[in-house]
DNA sequence: GTCTATACAGGGATAGAC
DNA sequence: GTCTATCCCTGTATAGAC
């Protein structure tokens, strides 16, 4: 789901990382690393709003002004623990797909994930509501870029597979409505509790699935 | 889509609402609805971010402590704010669509209107955000009850509509895909900046509507 | 480059005036 | 019942030490 692979997606640490070098950022890297490993602990257990900059400076050992200059704000942070997630994420379900995966197939592989791992999911929807107030904040533009690639390479699948012949508008309207359901389904589903309420993410989720698989007799 | 017709949604104020008679509640119940009104104007003005309690305050003309006098919280306010907004969409919807009215037919009137008004969808998205982060917050409980109330709504009327015949679970597993799928596509259309973005709103609810009403071979 | 100290605005909570 | 004053905690911003 990540827009790219990288798991900083931070451009000047990508210049630097994973060699060893003195660079000018190799050690801003690896602070970089260890106070979002710290975030990830602070977040698992206390939640998204229980991770202020304060405890994670405290989980650091700084004081929380001292973590921007490894991130700009708190935003910034936590998008970075988004994105990490993201990219593990996308590398265990390929993994595991195999050889025929096909984006329908990898899309609910992810939900029975998440529906593994509410607290990300969360964190998911907590930066979705904050990107979609501001666009052109750190959510905004990662979650802009990210959903424009998800579309596209869905949309690509889509198109060569079950939806062959139909036309392109109702192909990229098919791959954001598979975005879109994914979303708010983990919405309604954490509002109900999660796995013991009354909304079944994966089977509903897999409903569309099957919807869009076996669908016949739309005009196009 | 609100869980009831009630503006206020406040079961003491609703005690005493609309009566001339000066009642214990009477006087809260006109300042209640005062600092509402003006809410609603920083909010168009401002946006969600931009109201704070000392802003509303500033517009009401008292401290920004005076509010919880009225309202528990920033939290409570804007769910109030949100209930209002979603009284008036269920009017207008079922004004507009006059005898032959299904949820599905309901469910694509809103989201043209949704589509008018980007400020209120926004201001969806976040409540719903802070309700999956704690739902047992205002905003969560009142959430909660909405989706619940709503996805029975849908249910009843699928069951005895397009879906007749069809299981149970299947039908309320379309119900939840229908709010899902309008909470999730609102997120990628606000992201895409709205009307003028890359995401059709309408365009792509309408097909998941015409997915459903059309569906076939679906294995029951 | 790394970090502390400090100040400010926001939401929330409480004490107490009237 | 209505409201101000005040305090706490948060994110953010800046100055400056080393």
């Amino acid at each position: 789901m990540s827009s790219d692979g990288s798991v900083t997606g931070d451009d000047e640490a990508v210049r630097t990382a994973g060699r060893g070098r003195r660079g000018p950022y190799a050690k801003s890297e690896s602070r970089r690393e260890e106070i979002l490993d710290r975030a990830i602990e602070v977040f698992a257990e206390r939640g998204v709003d229980g991770t202020s900059m304060r405890a994670i400076g405290e989980a650091v050992g700084v004081s929380h002004a001292a973590l921007k200059h490894y991130f700009p704000s708190r935003e910034a942070l936590l998008v970075e623990v988004l994105r990490r997630r993201e990219a593990r994420l996308v590398e265990d379900v390929t993994a595991r797909a195999g050889d025929d995966f096909t984006s329908l197939r990898l899309l609910a592989d992810a939900t029975v994930r998440n529906a593994a791992e509410p607290g990300f999911v969360a964190l998911h929807t907590a930066m979705l509501a904050t990107g979609v107030l501001d666009p052109d904040g750190e959510a905004g533009e990662h979650l802009v870029a990210r959903y424009r690639e998800a579309r596209g390479r869905i949309a690509d699948d889509l198109a060569t597979g079950v939806m062959a012949g139909r036309p392109i508008t109702e192909v990229a309207d098919v791959a954001a409505l598979l975005l879109a359901a994914s979303d708010g389904l983990q919405a309604q589903w954490l509002l109900e509790g999660g796995t013991n309420g009354d909304v079944d993410l994966v089977r509903s989720y897999g409903l569309l699935i099957d919807l869009i698989g076996t669908r016949r007799g739309a005009q196009g």
